[in-house]
DNA sequence: GTAGCTGCAAACTCTTTGCAACTCT
DNA sequence: AGAGTTGCAAAGAGTTTGCAGCTAC
C-alpha cells in the first residue's frame, strides 16, 4: 500500500478502484498536474473514471492536505503532492513550473505580516519568467 | 475632463456615457473594488448600464495599463487603478485588503529568478492573514 | 447492510462574445 | 458617414452537485 493510500485510509477514506488509480496518478506526478492531466493519465489505467470523480478525489485530498490546489494565471488549477514548502516560478514560454525555496523570504513575509497587524495564515508567491540568455 | 478620461481619450477610446461613468467610479474608489462592485456603483448613477459593458471596459483599461486586475484566492477579478507598485495583504475575515510595498522583496524576486536563469516578466505576491491581538 | 462513492448530466459562477442597434467624433 | 460601442442573450470554461445505482467495509 502506498503511502498516499495509506494515509486516506487512515482519515476513513474508502480505497475504491478509481482512488488507487487516482492516488498512484499523484504517486507518480513530478510536475503540477492540472485536473485535466489527471484525469488523462488516470484514463489511461481505467478508461472508466469520470472527471467529476477526479474532482471530487482532489477535493477531498486537499482538504486532508495530502495535495495542494495551485491557481496561478492560468484559469484552471494544478495539484501537487504535498512536499517540502516552496513557491513557483512558471516558465512564460513553455508553461513549466520550477520550485524553489527561500529562507530569507520565508523570514519576510512573516515579519511584513507582522508589521502590517497581522498572523501570516496563507500567502501566494509566484514568479513568472522567462529564461536568460536565449538566442533569438 | 478627469485623468482617467483624458488618459483613454489619448489611447483613442471614445468618450461615451458609460464610460465616462465607469471612469468615475474607478476614480473615486479607494479599494479593490470586484467587478460587480464596479457595477453597482455604476448603475447608481446610470441604470442602463450593462455588466457586459462593465467588463469590455475594464478589459480595455487593463491594456492600457490605466488599471491592474487581480484575482485573490476568491474565483473572481478585482480591479485597481493603477498607482505605485505595492502588494496585497487580505483580511481572511472581513476580505479587506491592504497594500504594502517592501524593497527588500523587491530585490529579493529578482535575484531569485536570475539565480534560476530566468528573467523576471511579472510576478504575484500575496499574504492572507487575520488581524493580531483581537480578543476572542 | 449501509454509509460512502461513482458516473452522468444538469447546474453554477464568472467571463467572453455574436449581433443588430446606436453614438461619438 | 463610419468605426467604435452598447445591451442582450447565448455561449464558454472550469468546476460543482443531485440523483440513482454501486461498492468497500
Amino acid at each position: 500500500m502506498s503511502d498516499l493510500e495509506e494515509r486516506c485510509a487512515a482519515a476513513g477514506l474508502k480505497m475504491t478502484g478509481q482512488r488507487k488509480v487516482i492516488l498512484k496518478v499523484l504517486g507518480e506526478a513530478s510536475d503540477h498536474p492540472s485536473v485535466e492531466d489527471v484525469y488523462d493519465r488516470a484514463k489511461d489505467m481505467d478508461s472508466s473514471i469520470s472527471i467529476a470523480t477526479v474532482y471530487r478525489t482532489l477535493g477531498l485530498l486537499d482538504e486532508l492536505d495530502l495535495v495542494t490546489r495551485h491557481e496561478f494565471q492560468e484559469g484552471y488549477s494544478r495539484y501537487e503532492v504535498n512536499a517540502d514548502h516552496h513557491h513557483h516560478l512558471i516558465d512564460l514560454e513553455t508553461g513549466k513550473v520550477i520550485e524553489f525555496q527561500n529562507d530569507e523570504l520565508e523570514k519576510l513575509k512573516i515579519k511584513i505580516a507582522r508589521d502590517l497587524g497581522y498572523e501570516l495564515v496563507d500567502h501566494r508567491f509566484e514568479l513568472y519568467g522567462k529564461k536568460l540568455g536565449k538566442k533569438k
